[in-house]
DNA sequence: CATACAATCTACAGTGGGTAGAGGTTCAAG
DNA sequence: CTTGAACCTCTACCCACTGTAGATTGTATG
């Protein structure tokens, strides 16, 4: 029997974070004891340790519901599991191109910045003026 | 003067975040009609574009606060919006980083899983075995 | 057995950066 | 003068947590 304290310094979540996964419906109820502390088994840990390995690979919560139904029910395709991967795969791929087009332009921007006023820095002139921009780049909505 | 749709249609942003930038005070509050409809100049235009273009390259509010303020007082040094610029541009390359550490584990995953039930798909497999990762990658918190 | 104190509990508010909707009013064209 | 698009305020919601207040419980030690 494991109390919260437990799971969080084993699978380095916070306290709140377990007691919000259960909240949502991510983490199982569990059994408490008489006054009302709650009380995890091993099959617990290694839900949360799943739940916590996905969000480092960054799926989101509800793509983590899927993979959780997937894995409770193992006789089902490998199918869907494999593409949500894919899903995510595509995703990160996404954001990796829309920061490397941000990344050349802040570069741009910071490497011609030489003037010692405002008035003449360059920073604030390209913020002030997207047509000096050499790529497209939107990060809004990433 | 030109309404709140007008520079919502220039600079390609919505009406409400117009309004929810003047709640915070990031734009200035600006004249009314009678009616009591906002009424903007062509400086609260460029000061929107501004601010969009910031966005667009991954500035937080916090930091386009402070590069609106130095852009408002020309006879500052250009040092600080060099600096905050700087402090973007390795963010940017901090995330790209972290980011193809996970594309690298996801095409990994994905890669390997050719078996036909979950019971043996690889993507759950590592989901549920952290161990099995070559590389460290830590999204949260990104 | 009593006490101290860390750990736990619930409930609610706040983060960033907006977005959506209800329900009402104003502006400008015809 | 009527119509209808655009505007107004206000509130609640999104994600994935995080922090705080104030009360209670569990456990180690004297």
């Amino acid at each position: 029997m494991l109390t919260i304290g437990t799971l969080s310094r084993k699978t380095g979540t916070k306290v709140q974070t377990i007691r919000y996964y259960e909240q949502i419906g991510l983490m199982n109820e569990v059994g408490r004891t008489a006054g009302g502390q709650r009380r995890y088994f091993e099959k617990d840990l290694d839900r949360l340790a799943f739940i916590r390995h996905s969000r480092q690979l960054g799926f989101s919560l509800e793509s983590i519901r899927e993979l959780l139904d997937l894995s409770d029910n193992p006789s089902q395709s490998c199918a869907e599991a494999d593409s949500i991967a894919r899903r995510q795969l595509h995703q990160v791929e996404q954001r990796i191109k829309r920061l490397q087009a941000l990344k050349k332009e802040l570069k741009r921007m910071v490497a011609e910045c030489e003037g010692d006023s405002v008035a003449e820095c360059k920073v604030l002139e390209v913020l002030r003026d997207h047509s000096e921009c050499l790529t497209e780049h939107n990060e809004i909505g990433a």
